[in-house]
DNA sequence: TTGCTTACCGAACAGTGTTTAGTATGCAAG
DNA sequence: CTTGCATACTAAACACTGTTCGGTAAGCAA
């Protein structure tokens, strides 16, 4: 073990520590999992680790990396596949949504979700519940004025996750640029006040 | 010093620890903030915040609790003006839009988000843009196809954000139970094949 | 003055990511 | 076969973290 590893030996190895590195952020959480502990399963002093990833950022980078190839190959491969665009659609979504829930692990990583929940204090919960009714009750206020049809739980919950998924978006500089700043204001305003979610929200299978 | 303190002064303290911390989190980021600092911001020893928190995630969780709260107040002030419902549909969006761009700290600070953006590798890069490209191109072949109308891009963004928020609440367990398993996946497939945002991503003011 | 509760502190402990000096391995050259 | 050498890997340390514990000094009651 001291004549230089082929390029691809590197690989493999590298290939292998992030599995390690992976199945430890689903079994034990990611704030729980150190290179130490990596390095123990892989039966490593801790330092080896660095001849392969620069730091432990690089490491998690490189985990979300190959997550996220793993869902983009999943969903790239059933929108390719035959059909028309209503069902290349409803395989596209399939692909999506199976993926999220057979990988949550992977599907959390990706989108750098915390899965802590012990950590919340009871103001804290508090908080969230008061914000959620907020929110949920302002939808309710809608469909009650018969301005919004459907069931004001998923409603709400569709209404909110596209309005912060813009913001998010915004803030991270991912909206091109083209763009105006008072752009996204407007398109929320349009969401709250043209019921184009209207649609949405009634329970029932597809045709 | 050494009497005890009344309710109010350790309510007191506890709020401006709390600010501190706050503060921090705001400027030098929430991994970068130690207990260590924020005690030395206070001229305090770091063993002396444990009088006032039990740990630091409770003092996580304290100034994630103060956030929302000032986010709610600003919500419902705005939601109890007087007007009709179209008018306080306005002030909602355009509070909820305001607070998240003047306290952007504060509204990381609330949903978790990480601002962490110099720790991606390129392969990391890389990843994002080819799952964003797919996604996006998904949506500029409906457009394309006439199945939906607006600007792609912004299309896009509504579109993967109420979805991901959708699968996000679902598995938090957010969703109300009476809602069948698939009941998800059925909501995302109408998104996808009834076009229902296709009001949404053309830009203009509303009237 | 004595005693006691109490806010606060200094110092330590275990654990983290990371660096550095060093060891031992196995091929190539003499 | 011996020597040299590049190299995969390691042991030990460093600086830092959250957290705990024994101790100190301050102010009130007796």
């Amino acid at each position: 073990m001291a004549l230089p590893l082929t390029d691809t030996q590197v690989r493999d190895c590298r290939d292998r520590i992030r599995a390690v590195a992976e199945a430890q952020f689903a079994r034990r959480g990611l704030a729980a999992t150190s290179l130490r502990s990596i390095a123990a399963e892989l039966g490593w002093a801790p330092a080896s680790l660095y001849r392969y990833f620069r730091n432990k950022d690089e490491l998690l980078a490189a985990t979300r990396a190959a997550a996220l190839n793993r869902f983009s190959d999943r969903i790239e491969a059933a929108y390719a596949q035959p059909g028309d665009l209503w069902e290349r659609s409803r395989a596209l979504g399939d692909a999506y949504v199976d993926f999220a829930f057979e990988q949550p692990a992977a599907y959390q990583l990706i989108f750098a979700l915390e899965q802590a929940d012990g950590d919340k204090t009871p103001a804290l919960r508090a908080a969230e519940e008061r914000s959620h009714r907020t929110l949920t009750g302002y939808i309710e206020d809608m469909v009650a004025a018969g301005l919004l049809e459907g069931d004001p739980e998923l409603l709400g919950h569709v209404y909110w996750s596209a309005i912060h998924g813009l913001i998010v978006l915004q803030m991270a500089g991912k909206l091109k640029p083209s763009l105006p700043f008072d752009t996204i204001r407007h398109e929320i305003t349009r969401l709250l006040t043209r019921g184009a979610l209207n649609r949405l929200g009634r329970a029932g299978h597809i045709d």
